[in-house]
DNA sequence: CTTATATTTAGACATTTAGCTAAATAACTA
DNA sequence: TAGTTATTTAGCTAAATGTCTAAATATAAG
């Protein structure tokens, strides 16, 4: 849990978290949003992955980034819950 | 809001918030519940304090800090609302 | 007025972080 | 096979972070 704190700290990363939410992205796609080398974004992603916010896949020679929502709500619940907060996934909640 | 993410990604920070839940406490109460020492006890509340988390008080030699839960909410809040999670303070929520 | 207590500030240090460029790897295309 | 495209790895730098000890500040108590 400390590391998807950790992961969320970067705001490049919260809005690539909140890009994926639209739907899977593939490295490039994602890279051209931000003003940052794709190295860096690269890194970004590592980040991500090991915190297992995002999974990916390789087809061909692109990498497809996927946001993994569960651990994102375990983790907010977990925290969250510790404050009095109710926190649940809204029913449309793959859109 | 950036600044409260950040203050988050640490998890002394967290564990204070989690102590100041459950009631006000003095810096020295704080810093006794930790294995580090005072003044890194001291920058930690600088940092949660100015990400408007928590709030302090000074009364005779003492500094007693609180938290603000709706600074919290409110970060909380915008965040998971981009993920179709639903966030709500329970009812039951300065206990 | 001196001492004790509570907390913060200052300064130093090691580690981590986010960024860069250049090079490497992988896979498709002509 | 040679070239092109997509992405990552390597190596570097500057800045930020978390930690410490020693000193400063503020307040209370004798």
């Amino acid at each position: 849990m400390a590391s998807v704190f950790k992961a969320l700290a970067d705001p490049t990363r919260r809005r690539v978290l909140i890009l994926l939410r639209a739907g899977p992205r593939t490295a490039g796609q994602l890279a051209g949003e931000f003003a940052v080398s794709r190295p860096t974004m690269s890194a970004h992603f590592t980040i991500l992955r090991e915190a297992g916010l995002i999974v990916s896949e390789k087809i061909g020679k692109t990498v497809t980034y996927s946001i993994n929502l569960s651990v994102l709500e375990e983790a907010l619940l977990g925290f969250t819950q510790s404050f009095g907060f109710e926190l649940r996934v809204s029913r449309e909640s793959s859109r």
